[in-house]
DNA sequence: CTGTTAGCGCTTTCAG
DNA sequence: CTGAAAGCGCTAACAG
């Protein structure tokens, strides 16, 4: 009785065992000199990696992900592709990430919390080799999901408390709220309203800066606040920039949460032949494209997205080698950027 | 000698053996009817079904795609983020495929033939299911790496030969160009400038069916052409526009090849008490946010980006089931937009 | 229409 | 420091 003939599936594909085969040694000992993990004599390693460069030996992504429980893909959730703020941070997270090898697979949430949860769940089908999300405030069952994962994770653009136990790098975002804030009250303007969009936690922390500096200078009001929770866009910060000048037009100066907003109140203010700053000024948030084209400049304070996502990834990389990791929480601050609005 | 005691490395996860246990049927039954594969008895389908239900069973997409030599991933290649036009692009495409099981792998390659090149060599490792390209035009050996991989590829945003035996789902760019060219001889302008940036195929192709219509109308000057590779931004539009009226005044309505462009042109007249379009009409292309809202609104062709997403995913769905596809090329057209700039 | 068997290509576990 | 064996969880191939 002879076996069965082999019904190979040989896919053409250079294997693991080819190298083995052809420098000698055993895949293992393969597998281990190409990953760098435990120590091989570096004579063999020399070998194997000529062989492996010789016969154009490519590791296999997914028997991979198979074997080892952990694929080379890295979820990266963000609120929205449509905020430049995002597309920088997306960039700079990708030209980090792609270089040690890692995959970035983005997940757009909306700004919706449901929405993230139900991504979250997918790519964690995945086995993601890690995780870097936007933000740290979310409903609890999806924290708890993240940390259930047992998949290492990062947040984005905004600062974790020292003793979450979390892993964030970002900045204070009620800071540069209130810093923008200073910088309005500082130039004399004294009825500074706040209008803001989309309202997501980051929004909320700047308004919060405003309002606290506000209070201190004893100009608080609430009919200051302009909140709309609609998305942010150009159009709607033209409106809402009408309706502050319609129904306010005491007010002096408007701090808009994001630059968006700013631009589409600055081209309305065109538009009716309001000076800016004479009669109003008006600031942003981000440095997005084109503010600094605008008429006149938009002053607004620059949010380091690229750095984030740089930095973020590294320390995802860190995490992901299971090095530990001496500061959790990163601060990158911001810088105030005085142009012509103000 | 006994053999060694099998050491389990029990995951805790449900398995398709747990499932095909629990319903009693061999495992490859539970995948076939779980997949929809082959025809399974509806009724054991049934039991299946309600087995993996019950035990919460998730297929392992790195074990299937170890044993099936596809993924559910679909590489998609865009040139760049910071481009409105491929958000809407992108978003379109996420929302269509995600919902048939399927995950986007974006690749950006900054309009870099070369990077394109590499992402495609990266991408094709983690054994797409699909690919979506932006554009037809590219390398040779670009192109035979994509129909050498064996994996279904749609075209987006231009529109392949009939005969080229490739799927395509996009608008002619030419024709486009050739539109808002007429528009603004229609309207009167005689000296009308092409400003473009970036210079990829698919501005190139707008430039051609301006250059047409204009030699067409006997008023085609080489002198009217400004292009210029840099990436296009709206700053990079103010600076052409301002080298346009410096050096050449008599021109009298400048065709920006993008939207961002014409934003930036438009800012920087209203900075130089320009009158658009009584002194210089100026045109854009993509109607990307924003565009509405400018002094005067811009006048622009709408591309029909996210359908061309939402098509193209559609089109490439069928070609991963290993259907036939009627029309393998789809002209979705295209909007002249016509607002106050010209 | 259902099942058996043999891998996919790699890494883990346990020894040496 | 190196290796042998045993899977990871699933599907392709070949019967029946």
């Amino acid at each position: 009785m002879t076996a069965a003939p082999p019904r190979r599936r040989a896919s053409g594909r250079v294997t693991l065992d080819d190298v083995a085969r052809a420098a000698d040694v055993s895949p293992i000992t393969v597998s281990r000199a190409l990953r760098g993990e435990r120590a091989v004599d570096p004579a063999l390693v020399a070998r194997v990696r000529e062989a492996a460069d010789r016969l154009g030996y490519v590791p296999d992504p997914a028997a991979r992900a198979l074997a080892s429980r952990r694929s080379t893909h890295v979820a990266v959730l963000i609120p929205m592709l449509s905020n430049a703020l995002f597309v920088d941070l997306i960039e700079a997270v990708q030209r980090t990430l792609r270089p040690a090898g890692y995959q970035a697979l983005i997940g757009v949430t909306h700004y919706d919390d449901t929405e993230e949860a139900v991504l979250l769940r997918e790519q964690l089908l995945h086995r993601p080799a890690g995780l870097l999300v936007t933000g740290i405030d979310r409903p609890a069952a999806t924290r708890s999901l993240i940390a259930q994962a047992g998949v290492p994770c990062v947040h984005m653009m905004d600062l974790a408390p020292a003793d979450a136990g979390l892993y964030s790098v970002g900045m204070s975002q009620a800071e540069a709220g209130a810093a923008m804030t200073r910088h309005l009250l500082a130039r004399g303007h004294r009825r500074v309203a706040f209008a803001a969009a989309q309202l997501d936690p980051r929004t909320l922390q700047r308004l919060q800066g405003w309002r606290r500096e506000l209070t201190a200078a004893g100009l608080y009001e609430p009919t200051l606040e302009w909140l709309n929770p609609a998305p942010s866009s150009i159009a709607l910060g033209g409106r809402m920039f009408e309706q502050v000048i319609g129904q306010r037009p005491s007010i002096d100066a408007v701090f808009f949460c994001n630059d968006d907003l700013a631009q589409g109140a600055l081209l309305a203010a065109v538009r009716h032949g309001i000076r800016v700053p004479d009669d109003i000024a008006i600031a942003g948030f981000n440095d997005l494209t084109g503010s600094d084209q605008m008429v006149p400049p938009l002053t607004t304070v620059r949010t380091p997205r690229a750095e984030v996502g740089a930095a973020a990834s590294v320390m995802l990389l860190a995490l992901m080698r299971g090095e530990h990791v001496e500061r959790p929480v990163v601060d990158l601050g911001f810088e105030l950027v005085p142009r012509g609005s103000v």
